[in-house]
DNA sequence: ACAATACTTAGCCAAATGGCTAATCAAATA
DNA sequence: TATTTGATTAGCCATTTGGCTAAGTATTGT
């Protein structure tokens, strides 16, 4: 239980501690992409992008689905809960999301009143 | 400069991917600890637990100072703020999807049509 | 049918990680 | 002064990581 949640978290952390994978994940907020696409700007080899992808896969924060031979690959938010409730902890230091919350639902509500 | 802030995000989110470290921060918001104070709990050796220091201190997560033959540690959260920053990117996804934010909108609509 | 494209697997390598014991350093205490 | 206590450094080991090349699996195009 609590247990299955915290290696979960450990990998969620560790696949966004390295710069490519955290700009991969970066990349997906827009829009899917292809596996040519994510590689797109990077030196690495093929089988170096694959490994990145597992990673992310393995922490839950992609998903696949193969379509003909492409791979299209999805954010997946939903791990990022769990950092972001880890982080609630200390956030009365640093305490900067709850204000940057707040502007989020102003700029939702100003939409909605169009 | 980016390239700086970018490694240290590195160092932090990989500091925070072992259940141990992230442990021990937990046991640091309360109080300073000394090191023998944090090692509590764990079947490492000290050798282990100096190890996991040195990685949450290059990560800037914890400062040291030595008093008599005892080491303080004390949480320093300033970096939790990347990490906090970098996920703002991604709170429009787990917010929204992730009930809380939804509820509260919700909330909040009922409240104005009143 | 054959060649090109999109990816992954297998397997290698150097470096880093997480653990240990033994040895060392520095400060407090008997 | 000699010894215990708090903590680190040195150095070993197995495993993991991040990179590569070569080879394999599908799918698409010619």
């Amino acid at each position: 239980m609590a247990n299955q949640i915290n290696s979960q978290l450990d990998n969620v952390f560790f696949a966004l501690s390295h710069p490519t994978r955290r700009q991969m994940l970066d990349r997906l907020i827009d829009s899917d992409l292809s596996v040519t696409d994510i590689s797109r700007g990077y030196n690495n080899a093929g089988p170096t992008i694959s490994k990145h992808l597992r990673v992310m896969e393995s922490a839950g924060l992609i998903q696949r689905t193969k379509r003909g031979r492409v791979h299209w690959v999805k954010l997946n938010p939903k791990p990022l809960k769990g950092v972001g409730d880890w982080m609630g902890q200390y956030k009365k230091f640093w305490d900067i999301s709850l204000s940057s919350l707040d502007t989020y639902l102003k700029k939702i509500s100003t939409k909605k009143r169009k």
